[in-house]
This record gives structure tokens, C-alpha cells and sequence, in this order.
DNA sequence: ATTGAAGTTTCCGTATACGATTTTTGCCAT
DNA sequence: ATGGCAAAAATCGTATACGGAAACTTCAAT
């Protein structure tokens, strides 16, 4: 067993295709990839600067992991229904619960910090009226907590809807009577992270859930020519 | 429209990468690869008559579904770490007794006389002493009541740990003291998704899937060798 | 103006080829 | 015989090219 080079990453380098799937996860994570854009395997490859074959091995992945759906002219954003988006609330009520009490028992102060700092980020955004940065910030907030889930698989499986839950989110920042409860909530959660206390956590997140949801009703109503739009998308 | 020659699949043909991954699957599943089998792009595709492309589209997507692992030297059987399945039981613990709430208030007839001739299949089994069939009958059972989930993001959510949970399924089988067990669990919830009793069959499941985790626990402790190739794979 | 059909474009799936990396094999020196 | 080094083989990742299908566009006829 020779250590003497230090084995660098496990899996030595990255392939391309990982690299580009990663960013465009990113994107897609942090919305930057809208409803109706097209994402090409050539122009993804010339944009990387490599062939097809690595684009496509990433939009593929993509599509596979349900970020992404394939169609006979680009891959695109999957279409969410209006049910689809029930049935998620209701498998976040699920899991999530669960998820956060598992991070108040393991997470590291540290990452406490780095949450606390979304929160800081997301209070003064929202102090100035900045949708956008508020969106950011509580986006960071909470990407920040999912990444401490210690159940991999659980973790995995929150991350999966993860692109609908932004699509809905989008949806009911646009209102700014709602920044001030995502804030709440979040710090709510924050605090109960701080103590470790788990039950405490769990009882937020999904007071939480149960709060977006409502919220998303609440915006579906007040701006049903937009949701009829994502039948037509037209 | 022509339908003279028969457009065959609705949705187009089926891309080779996908015959083929479909065609290994089975393969997968009926235990036909073994733990140190390798499987090559170039000689899957030798097999199938096709290029590396569609092969290498295969093995990747059975990579990345959890079906196989990519070493430097071809793909080969992942191995599935303790923890992960101790991860996996604590998923399905919170997804499975809700999912089958909802079967319980939407299942239909047929799809009700479909679980009770899997149901009877494997007490058939049981009584043959068949591991085999009881394995088969087993897995049609759980693959029914799935197929008959309600909310299409739940079912995928558990459809995504399906293969791990078939891994571990396969050891518990091996030893048949507890394919009475198997058998008692599935009738219970059969039983209580006939009475369209939702409480009933989220009860029973969590019940299973407690006592599968027993199982598990049991057939570790009973061939610790076996689980320290896991780790040492050699 | 609307509709239908033919032509064009776009884009995906697959084939073949090449370079890089890792593993194996063979050989030589100690 | 054993250990190490170098050559060879195996296999993966990527590049480029071609054919076909779906969608879009154009144009003419009603």
C-alpha cells in the first residue's frame, strides 16, 4: 500500500461531462434557467468548449435525475402541474421534517454560522424591498441546511424536487407580504438548529411547508392567467 | 395518419441504449450478473449488435439508478454500504406508510385481484420451499402496490431506492424462516388495502419494513464474512 | 384568411476513431 | 526467487461524422 503520490480525489479527475452537469445543475438550482429556454447538447458543448458527446452525457444525467425533461427539440424545464406541486408539498411534509431534525442533531457550528448569515443576508434584503436578494438569500438558507441532512438518501431524495420547489417558490416571492413570513420561519428554524433541538426543528419546518403552501394557493389565485400558462405555454 | 406499417410504441421506437438497458436490468434482477462479473461497453455492445454508444448510454444509466458501479475497468455490482441501507430503511419508514394510506383510498379491483394472486403465488412458494418463486412473488406484490400509488412524485421517490431495496430483499431471502414473516406481512396489508382501511395499511407497512430491517440486521450478524467483502472487495 | 402539404431546419441517436489513463504483463537486476 | 521498472493491453472518455425524425416555415389553393 503505497500513500508516497497521496491519492488526490478518490475518483482521480472529474469527467467533463460531471463538470458540466454540475454547472448546470447550479443554474438550474439558482433559476437561472427559465421555463421556456432551450438547453441544446451543441450549444451547451460549444459554450464548455468540447463535443457533443460530454453535453450530452450531462443533460441525459440530468434528465434522469428529473431536473430536466427530455423533448424531441432541446431538453427543457420540466412542466409542473398544478398537482404535481400538491404531491411535492405533501412528500416535503414527509420528509423534510425528519431531515431537519437529523441536521439540529449533527450539524457543526460552522455551518450554524453560514446560516445565520443567509438569515442576516435575507433580513436586510428584505428590509430594502430586494426580491431578488431576498430570494438568494433564503435559497442559500436553505440549500445551506439540506447539504447538512447526514442521511444521504434522504438527503437525495429532498434534492430531487428540488427544482419544482424553487419553480413554486419563484412563484410566491413575487408577493412581498411573504418575505417577512419566509424570514420568520427561517429563523424560526435557525434557532432551533442553534439549540439542537430537534422535535422543535421538525414542528417549524413543517409549519413551514404547510405556510408555502398556502402561500402558493394564495398566489395560484390571485394570478391564474399565469398558471393556465404552464398547460399552455403559450 | 398511416398506420400501415404499424407505428409499433406510441412514443416513437425505443432508443437501443434503452433496449439494452432494459434488457440488462432483467438480467440484473433475475441475479444472472454476479458479484465480480465485469461488464465492458465494447462487449455489451458486441452482444447486442450496436456501436459502444448505446451500450455505454446503458451501463451509465444503470450506473446512475444505482444498479451498477463504474470502475477504471469496466461495471460491476455496487457495493452497498451498511449504512446506506440503514439510511434506506429510515426512508422508507416515512415514505412507505403514507404511500400506502393513499393506495388504500385509490386502488382498484383488478389491481386488488392482481396483489391477491402474487399473495397466493408466494404462500404457494412458501410452502414449496421455493426461494425463487417466493422472491418473484414477493416483488410482483410490492411492485403492485407501488405501481398503484396516487401521487406520481411519492411513488418516484420510492420507485428511486427500489434496486438497494432489492439487494437487501435478496439476502433477508436466503434464509426462508422468514418467508412466513414476508408472506404474514404482505396478506396484513393486503387484507387491510381490500378493506380500503388506510390506517390499517400504513400500520402494517411500517411494521414490514421494521421487521425487514430485523431481518437485515439478523442476516448480517449471521454472515459477517460476507459484508466484510463490501468492504474489502477482494 | 385559413388550411394543408412540401421543403427546410433543427436536433437527437448512433457509428467510428483517437488519445489518455489505469491495469496487467514481462523482463531484468539484485 | 523477489522486487521494481518498463512495455503492452485494456478500457474509458471524448471528438467527429452521418442518418433520420420531428418541428418549423413557406407557399399555394380553396
Amino acid at each position: 500500500m503505497r500513500f508516497a503520490v497521496a491519492p488526490d480525489q478518490p475518483t482521480g479527475a472529474p469527467s467533463q461531462g460531471q463538470i458540466i452537469r454540475d454547472e448546470l445543475l447550479g443554474r438550474l438550482q439558482r433559476g437561472e434557467i427559465g421555463i421556456d429556454d432551450r438547453l441544446v447538447d451543441t450549444a451547451v458543448a460549444a459554450e464548455f468548449g468540447v463535443s457533443r458527446m460530454p453535453a450530452r452525457d450531462a443533460l441525459k444525467r440530468l434528465v434522469h435525475e428529473g431536473y430536466l425533461e427530455a423533448t424531441t427539440r432541446g431538453f427543457m424545464l420540466p412542466r409542473v402541474t398544478h398537482r404535481e406541486i400538491l404531491e411535492i408539498f405533501d412528500l416535503r411534509r414527509l420528509l423534510e421534517p425528519r431531515a431537519v431534525a437529523l441536521v439540529a442533531q449533527a450539524i457543526g457550528t460552522p455551518q450554524l454560522a453560514m446560516l445565520e448569515k443567509c438569515l442576516a443576508d435575507a433580513r436586510h434584503a428584505t428590509r430594502l424591498g430586494n426580491t431578488e436578494l431576498m430570494f438568494k438569500a433564503s435559497e442559500r438558507f436553505r440549500n445551506g441546511w439540506i447539504d447538512a441532512i447526514p442521511n444521504a438518501s434522504l438527503k437525495q431524495a429532498i434534492q430531487r424536487y428540488m427544482t419544482q420547489v424553487q419553480a413554486v417558490r419563484m412563484l410566491t416571492f413575487r408577493d412581498p407580504a411573504n418575505h417577512p413570513l419566509i424570514v420568520d420561519g427561517n429563523a424560526a428554524l435557525h434557532e432551533a438548529l442553534a439549540r439542537r433541538d430537534a422535535v422543535a426543528a421538525a414542528d417549524h419546518i413543517l409549519r413551514f411547508v404547510y405556510e408555502g403552501e398556502r402561500a402558493y394557493l394564495a398566489a395560484v389565485k390571485a394570478d391564474l392567467k399565469h398558471m393556465s400558462q404552464t398547460a399552455k405555454s403559450a
